[in-house]
RNA sequence: GGAGAGAUGGCUGAGUGGUCGAAAGCACAUCUUUGCUAAAGAUGCGUAGCCUUAACAGCUACCGAGGGUUCGAAUCCCUCUCUCUCCGCCA
């Protein structure tokens, strides 16, 4: 959510950063600000009614104890009363209908995020390691993994439908040393604290991460009582400190999360067409982090650093790219997203997008923190992912294949799989 | 699921219709004093909004949430949420 009194000082500079976006926003400015208007009207008249209808009650009591009349002045407040209700209502309604705009319209990029249309005009960072040759046709995941039993997509679509899978035997097992590989590496190696949280959130997680109002349609849920299956971790773990005021000494905040993540998709094409790579259900270890404004840009770098050290570690050829202001996610100032080298896809697949929030999450959670001369300020939030799991099932998979069919464990994954090949 | 108790400022905890945004204590901050590593005193110390300003100030709202009664609600009524205790059930 964007701060109220920027959209009031700076009206034109705030509709041409949100331009840079694409689409249409500046009428969504105009509109907040023309009920902005009227909110406040409204509310200083209710509120100089009501100190008037408060001084008068107070003589009341006070005429009262001295045992005089006071029915003609208590017809008096009585009309102030009925003012109070009516110019309340038009204050209330504004005030929800000003949030509502606020809650939809999308983050304002950073400075220094590149100004673009779509992700063609996503510029490359860096490009890590080499794409492997092979002495042969590298095959794609679903025929390695189908062939050795440890994916069964029909499964999947069996007991639940399209883009659900079953892992099964060494398959279910590199999985699982994944998520613990991930989650040790970032809680014993980079300082997070592991958070396993609830998979089911209110709807007041969803507007605090973004997701809601407006994009309601991506998230499945269970309206008996009115929970959302999460479609990231971000959503629980960001809104831990939800509504609180945190101490600066506890910043910055850094949390890991493994969690399933659930997504609808709908509209989306292509699905259940590819294996792995787009689910409905897939799982992830999320990266969060809680800021100062001073840090958040280089507490951003760091974060997209550990979350390319988990290629690094397993030997994934990967590159980042920036994305431009027409392809950023709605609630993000700037976006790092990692694509690591699938051999069989002969595709980059991204297996994460590191976003700094700026100010926007923590303005719509209410969450902010005391700094050090006392002062409440709302901090910034971050997160990315580190990584999803299925993408990096996908090249990993893919990238350690062997010509025997067989699949080569990396080393720094033995640990965790307690072998060192697969068939 | 059943029965009971409760929800007040960072914490403890008073307050059952009229200067209560809320006593007191603790904690915290600044200052003063004595002095020595502890104590005494003074002052300050919630959040948000509105209106203003150079700044201060002022006004309004908030005593779990929402609604109601009333000239006036922390206080009375209704609904909901949460916490605790006991019983039942369950992983």
């Amino acid at each position: 959510m964007l701060d109220i009194r920027l959209l009031r000082e700076n009206p034109d500079s705030i509709k041409q950063r949100l331009a840079n976006r694409g689409g249409e926003h500046a009428s969504l400015v105009d509109q907040v600000l023309e009920i902005d208007t009227q909110r406040r009207s409204a509310e200083t008249e209710r509120q100089k009614l009501q100190g008037d209808r408060n001084r008068i009650s107070k003589e009341i009591g006070i005429a009262k104890k001295n045992g005089q009349d006071t029915s003609a002045i208590e017809a008096e407040v009585r009309g102030i009363g009925t003012r109070i209700d009516e110019i309340g209502r038009d204050a209330d309604a504004s005030d929800v209908k000003q949030r509502d705009l606020l809650l939809s319209i999308p983050n304002l990029p950073h400075e220094a995020c590149p100004v673009g249309h779509s992700a063609e005009e996503n510029p490359e960072v860096r490009v890590w390691g080499t794409k492997p040759a092979f002495a042969f046709e590298p095959k794609d995941h679903t025929a390695i993994a189908g062939a050795l039993g440890m994916i069964d997509f029909e499964a999947g679509v069996k007991i639940t439908g399209s883009a659900f899978v079953v892992y099964k035997g060494a398959g279910a097992r590199l999985e699982r040393a994944l998520i613990n590989f991930l989650l040790d590496l970032h809680t014993m190696q980079h300082g997070y604290q592991e958070i396993s949280p609830p998979l089911l959130v209110k709807p007041e997680c969803l507007v605090g991460t973004g997701q809601l109002p407006k994009f309601g349609d991506q998230v499945y849920h269970s309206p008996e009582d009115d929970l959302y299956l999460i479609p990231t971790a971000e959503v629980p773990v960001t809104n831990l400190h939800r509504e609180e005021i945190v101490s600066h000494d506890k910043l910055p905040i850094n949390y890991a999360a493994y969690t399933p993540c659930f997504r609808r998709e709908a509209g989306s094409a292509g699905l259940g067409t590819r294996g792995l790579i787009r689910m409905h259900q897939f799982d992830k270890v999320e990266l969060v982090k809680i800021t100062t404004p001073e840090t958040s840009v280089a507490e951003l770098e760091t974060l997209t650093g550990h979350a390319e050290n988990v290629l690094q570690l397993l030997g994934l050829h990967y590159r980042v790219i920036e994305l431009c202001t027409g392809d950023i996610g709605f609630g993000s100032t700037k976006t790092y997203d990692i694509e690591v080298w699938a051999p069989g896809q002969g595709a980059f697949l991204e297996v994460s997008s590191c976003s700094s929030f700026g100010d926007y999450q923590a303005r719509r959670m209410n969450l902010r923190f005391k700094d050090e001369n006392g002062k409440n300020r709302i901090p910034h939030t971050l997160n990315g992912s580190g990584t999803a799991l299925a993408r990096l099932f996908v090249a990993l998979v893919e990238t350690y294949q062997q010509a025997d069919g067989s699949i080569l464990i990396p080393e720094a994954l033995r640990g965790h799989f307690r072998a060192e090949k697969i068939g």
